[in-house]
RNA sequence: GCAGUGUCUGUUC
């Protein structure tokens, strides 16, 4: 039992899920009776090796669960979704066990994340119910809760309340202000700040980019002591968004290592300023393309007028998601294909995929376009209904 | 005791 702790605890270190899974069936083959400790590390070897779908069917296997089980797979679906799962696994356990405090900082990301306003102040009742509220960790999750709600006033009242504030309660602070547009109230926080880490620094030149103030944020990169990939990646939205192809070229040329998101931004980049040929030259070179890759592409062509190598583009695509198929209706729609974005929309219902609040733009632009009253009232109707589950 | 919080990439605007 415990020779196999220390393997998975090797798999976690070094995210190596194929070994994870010789584990696992090395397990089962040997008739090994996991407790409740090996099934708990087995299911965070998974989740750290991005696997959650492994990790929950360890999850569904258990036959005892305790409140590390619970925790562990509510924070796995708030970092890599489905969020409402997380959520809903937060309501599940409370009939079987109390959730503590690693339950209640694991929920709140996905509370955040859904802009789920109203349930992120019920889990904070709760939260001073059961006597947490001046934990750290967990007074961090719920400031950060409400800067990603959009409610800086409880935010704030949160940050002034807490005993210690650390670099992340600065930095739920920075970001919240700067998704608000607030850059001079973010930018004071940033200067006050008692220490900075890398992610403080990241998170303030992005939110400066995302405002339009390239500047600042190339100022504060050259300034930072310490970069990592993802202060270069930063950079290189940061002159994607604001128009600067080539600064962003040369960041992505000269940085020391790159990942995904250095290609699918530098993608985007391109994108995003007409240069759709470029992308798809990157496209074909990077290592490993993903859904961003892909439905960046899809953006690219449409964009561009050239639907039908936007829809090769999406029917060659593995897996698309539900932003791919906003991507590919907003598409159509935007070339005057109004019916083709419309039959697409049924599709992606079809698919089994569940809409979501942003492709409705697109779909009623069509109807009005066609002049389609009643399909136009059909998803007014859909709409209707998907407000009280909004995301 | 195994589990927890902040920073970078795609669709709408």
């Amino acid at each position: 039992s415990s020779a196999y702790i220390s393997l998975l605890q090797c798999c976690i270190q070094k995210r190596a899920l194929q070994e994870t899974k010789l584990i696992h069936t090395h397990m089962n083959k040997t008739g090994f009776k996991p407790d409740i400790l090996v099934y708990n590390t087995l299911a965070n070897a998974y989740v750290k090796c991005g696997s959650v779908v492994d990790a929950r069917n360890v999850f569904d296997k258990m036959t005892d669960r305790n409140v590390c089980s619970w925790s562990l797979m509510i924070s796995a679906y708030s970092r890599h979704g489905p969020h409402r799962e997380a959520l809903g696994m937060f309501r599940q356990m409370q009939n079987y066990i109390e959730p503590n405090h690693y339950s209640f900082t694991s929920v709140m990301p996905a509370c955040g994340e859904l802009k789920l306003l109203e349930q992120g102040m019920e889990i904070h009742e709760q939260i001073i119910r059961y006597g947490y509220e001046r934990h750290g960790v967990v007074a961090n999750a719920l400031l950060d809760m409400y800067a990603k709600c959009a409610s800086m006033e409880n935010a704030r009242k949160v940050f002034d309340k807490m005993s210690q504030r650390d670099v992340v309660s600065w930095t739920s602070m920075i970001v919240g202000y700067m998704q608000q547009g607030l850059v001079d109230e973010a930018r004071r926080l940033f200067d006050e700040m008692p220490q900075r880490d890398v992610a403080s620094w990241n998170a303030t030149i992005a939110g400066f980019a995302q405002n339009g103030f390239v500047d600042e944020a190339v100022k504060l990169f050259d300034e930072m002591p310490q970069r990592d990939v993802v202060s270069w990646n930063a950079m290189i939205s940061a002159y994607g968004q604001n128009g600067i192809v080539d600064g962003a070229l040369r960041i992505f040329r000269e940085m020391p290592e790159r990942n995904a998101y250095s290609w699918n931004a530098m993608i985007a980049g391109l994108v995003q300023n007409g240069l759709v040929d470029e992308a798809l030259k990157l496209f074909h070179e990077m290592p490993q393309r993903d859904v961003f890759s892909w439905t960046a592409l899809i953006t690219g062509f449409a964009r561009n007028g050239l639907v039908d190598e936007a829809l090769k583009v999406f029917k060659k695509m593995p897996g698309p998601d539900v932003v791919s198929w906003n991507a590919m209706i907003a598409g159509l729609a935007q070339n005057g294909h109004a019916r083709e974005a419309l039959k697409l929309f049924q599709q992606m219902q079809l698919s089994g995929v569940k809409p979501d609040s942003k492709v409705f733009p697109s779909v009623l632009s069509a109807c009005a376009n066609l002049a389609a009253l009643e399909q136009g009232m059909e998803i007014h109707k859909q709409i209707v209904e998907f407000g009280f589950q909004s995301d």
